[in-house]
Order: structure tokens, then sequence, then C-alpha cells
DNA sequence: ATAAAACATGAAGTCAACTCCAGGTCAAGC
DNA sequence: GCTTGACCTGGAGTTGACTTCATGTTTTAT
């Protein structure tokens, strides 16, 4: 069991930001203490990271919140299956995007160098 | 050459968003006629484009910014490939987190058809 | 010639996601 | 007993990226 202090340092999210996430409602999970501090378990450790990991693949909180929910329930509607696929397709898009960017990158790249060699001759 | 609505039109992008991207200094080459009013030139409607891609890959204004300037620029300096580099590395890992929100979805979306399979029986 | 459509500007408003602040509780160490 | 530090809350402030608004000019169609 951690305290918010540690659950920051865990997950290098801000005690500010992990409060907000409670409030917006992406850790149900979490206990208080009977003076009012909260709990965390190592289940909202991993949370907190899965949640970061959404983050990082720049998922909106509302989109993270919709996952962490269809995580939860047993059986899925249908349109949570729709939904999800909408989503996937949604995420391999953004994937192809970043991979055009990295081509840009690279290329970029290649250009620099190429004309560093030339200036160095 | 294009005017303001024509660009939208062909980017998708909304009129103000693009007077925005102006003002934000993401568009330094579109001309204007002697009325004052905008004029595109197909390069101004590839670079939209281009920035277009950019956002869909959940980069900030500022680091589109950043990579039109370098695009511009023939002769980059240390920092800049350096700087590039570490972009890179940034796109790469923001990729793989991308991939695996797309293997939880297909866990999500595994278990979800698993359960209403064995609910149809 | 006049109304409607397309363009312009500067400033204000909106929204998500934080971030900071003021004021208060509570336990531990000196 | 008192200060310090970690925690709490509600609310205000910030930032990025737009979006809307008020107002004005120019172009185009009837």
């Amino acid at each position: 069991m951690y305290t918010i202090k540690q659950a920051s340092t865990l997950t290098r999210l801000s005690i500010d930001t992990i409060r907000y996430y409670e409030k917006a409602g992406l850790l149900p999970t979490i206990k208080r203490l009977p003076n009012g501090h909260r709990v965390f378990s190592p289940s909202d450790i991993e949370r907190l990271l899965l949640i970061l990991c959404m983050k990082k693949a720049s998922l909106s909180l509302e989109e993270v919140k919709l996952y962490l929910d269809i995580a939860e329930t047993s059986n899925m509607t249908h349109e949570m299956i729709s939904g999800m696929l909408q989503q996937k397709e949604k995420v391999k898009s953004q994937i192809a995007q970043l991979q055009t960017v990295l081509e840009f990158i690279d290329e970029k790249l290649a250009e620099g160098t190429w004309l560093k060699k030339k200036a160095e001759k």
C-alpha cells in the first residue's frame, strides 16, 4: 500500500495530476484512511501506469476512461465492440502518420549529414 | 493559386484554423493580393497537408514549426541534428505505446467476443 | 445599385488537462 | 507545546489550440 507521494514517484505523475485523475473518475478504486488520506494498492499503481501508457499514446482522458470502463466490464455490448474496432483503426492510422513523420525525419537527417560530409571535404 | 476557402476545402482545415496557423508562424510563405486577401500556392497547400499529418501524429504546433523550419534550412547545425535524433526516439516510443494500446484493444476484443460466443450457446 | 457572399482584423470565449494557491487537519520529532 | 511536513479541499490560474464574435471592406450576382 502506498501514499499519494509514493504513487507519484512510482508513476512520475504529479500529485496534483493523480488527484485530478481521481476527480475525473479514472480511479474509482482508491480507498481512504479514516483521516481521509488516499491509499494506493499495487493494482491502483498498475492502473495509473496503464493510464500513463495510453496518455503517451495521446489518447484523451475521456478515451482512457472509456477503455478502463471497458476493461472492468466483463460483457461488452455491440456498440462497445464496434467502438473499439473504430478506435483500433484510429490508433492504426495514428501509427501510420507517426511513421510518415519518422521517414520525414530520416530524410532530413540524411540530407543534413550528407551536406555536412560535403562541407568537411 | 487558391483562396483561403479553397485551401480550407482542400485540406479540411477550417478557415479560422488556417489563419491561426499563419499567425503562429507556420505559414510564412503565403502571399497577399493588393486587397489583403491571402493567396495559397500549391506548395502552401502541400505545407498545410504536412502540418496536418504531423498534427494527426499528435505533435504540438511548436514541434511542427520546428520541423518546418528545419525542412527549410539547408545546412543543419549539430544541435538540430541531435534534436531530431531525440525527436525520432520520442516518435518511436509513441509508436510503441500505441502498439501496446492496440494489443490492449485486441485483448479486450477477444475477451468480449469470446464471452459473447459463450453466451450465444 | 444593392444585397449577399467572401474576405479581413483584433479581441474575447471555450475546452481539456493540468497546475497552483489559500486555508485547514493531523502525526511525528525536538 | 510547537514547528514541520505530508496530506486534504475547493477554487482560481495557466497553456495550447482553436473557435466565435463584432466590425469592416471588397467582390460578385441580380
